[in-house]
DNA sequence: ACCCATATTGACCGATCGGTCAGCATAATC
DNA sequence: GATTATGCTGACCGATCGGTCAATATGGGT
């Protein structure tokens, strides 16, 4: 259409695509794969039905295509996270990072775990491989900090799960954080607490005495922000 | 049919319905609301799609009958868990009864944790509600704790949120952790194992000496399980 | 002007959706 | 044994599902 070469993308195409990739995250996140609808899709991509399964292919191809991207999103972000230097910087950067990351993308993280509700039918390749591989290598490194008495001889399997799950909490369970806190989305003072919180609680309970860590000996910080 | 006055519920009555509930409850954990069929849980149920209506009405009132029974199975667990003695008894209980309970009811826990990731259509009132207020009394008591020196002084609505993330994570998650594990269910052990470990780590971590922790000053258990 | 690759979409397909209903089976009541 | 209330379900309803396709629109290259 509007020039390019012919090699591969048209700038209008990847604008379109672009605007029905974002619809179709929303939707999907919302109702799973087989609770979505192109339908859905196209209306709130402002676009006919046809044209999605013109741009892409089929609705599979389409989920597959967002659970790609959202794996390479998560890849990007956490592949330099761990060099062996101290615990104390490596989990506290770890804990902030994948919570900006679920704050950055909210509908991928909560398409993941639709998909994973789902028995993960189209990721059980990706957890038993590379995300598999991906556990090990840092469970080794925590495992020789254990070693070395940097801190407690916890099994690093279960810190990285712990770790996963309170920061993605707070973005695939919004709905329930909002209705509980009153608020409909959380705030970036709710963000910085709720990191603070986390780094304080595991680094000390890893028996870390880190020197990023901004754990005092007692009290944490703020106040308790009154509240229900 | 079978006898009975006619009072309300015949014992074969009874037993359908708890076949539908138990087949309704695997297919909308796993697909959500939207996702799931009707003809999908009549195959699981082993009837003709016209029975599941006859006793349940509608899709959207077995769906809430499931979410109800869900929610009650939930408060009589976790109502009488708080009394004011030592918060280490107290959050230690809390911690291991939110953990069997995610291993009573799987499939219940990933109806929840559908729904809300949906955007909690059908529970907002709950979650406002009944459960808001349960945080708010917890938080409170949390609070007095943290003043009269018996734990750090952490905002104890992040508290409650990082014990239910951390245990919801194995059963919701299961297909991420059986994946990445390389088992297909969580035996007897790991679950023994990762209750130490998310009693050392979270009663450590605020700060709490109890009576009834197992948390050495360092080191904690087992070993590591070698490991993948 | 003509051509042609690409973009676009209304109309349509068989399958499946949630739900209704008429009709038959069953069994307690008289 | 006739009556009646209830259990049960095949057949069907309009709506919507994912997907196909023919027809048309568009716009640059020649």
């Amino acid at each position: 259409m509007t020039a390019v070469s012919a090699t591969h993308e048209s700038p209008s195409r990847e604008r379109i695509e672009a605007s029905i990739l974002l619809a179709a995250e929303e939707v999907f996140s919302q109702h799973g794969y087989r609770g979505a609808s192109l339908q859905m899709i196209a209306d709130r991509a402002g676009l006919p039905k046809a044209n999605i399964l013109y741009y892409m292919g089929s609705k599979q191809a389409l989920y597959v295509r967002l659970l790609n991207r959202m794996m390479h999103r998560w890849n990007e972000v956490l592949e330099d996270i761990t060099p062996d230097s101290d615990p104390a910087t490596v989990l506290s950067d770890f804990i902030r990072t994948k919570m900006v990351l679920g704050q950055r993308y909210p509908k991928g993280s909560k398409l993941f775990a639709a998909e994973i509700l789902a028995g993960a039918p189209f990721l059980s390749d990706y957890l038993a491989g590379e995300l598999r591989d991906w556990v090990s290598s840092r469970a080794a490194i925590i495992r020789q900090w254990s070693a070395q008495g940097k801190m407690d001889a916890v099994d690093p399997r279960w810190l990285i799960f712990l770790i996963w799950s309170a920061t993605q909490h707070y973005t695939e369970y919004s709905a329930q954080v909002g209705g509980i806190l009153g608020r409909d989305a959380l705030t970036e003072e709710d963000l910085e607490s709720i990191s603070t919180f986390l780094e304080h609680v595991i680094l000390k309970g890893c028996g870390i005495t880190g020197s990023a860590s901004n754990s005092a000996p007692n009290n944490s910080a703020d106040a308790h922000s009154a509240g229900n």
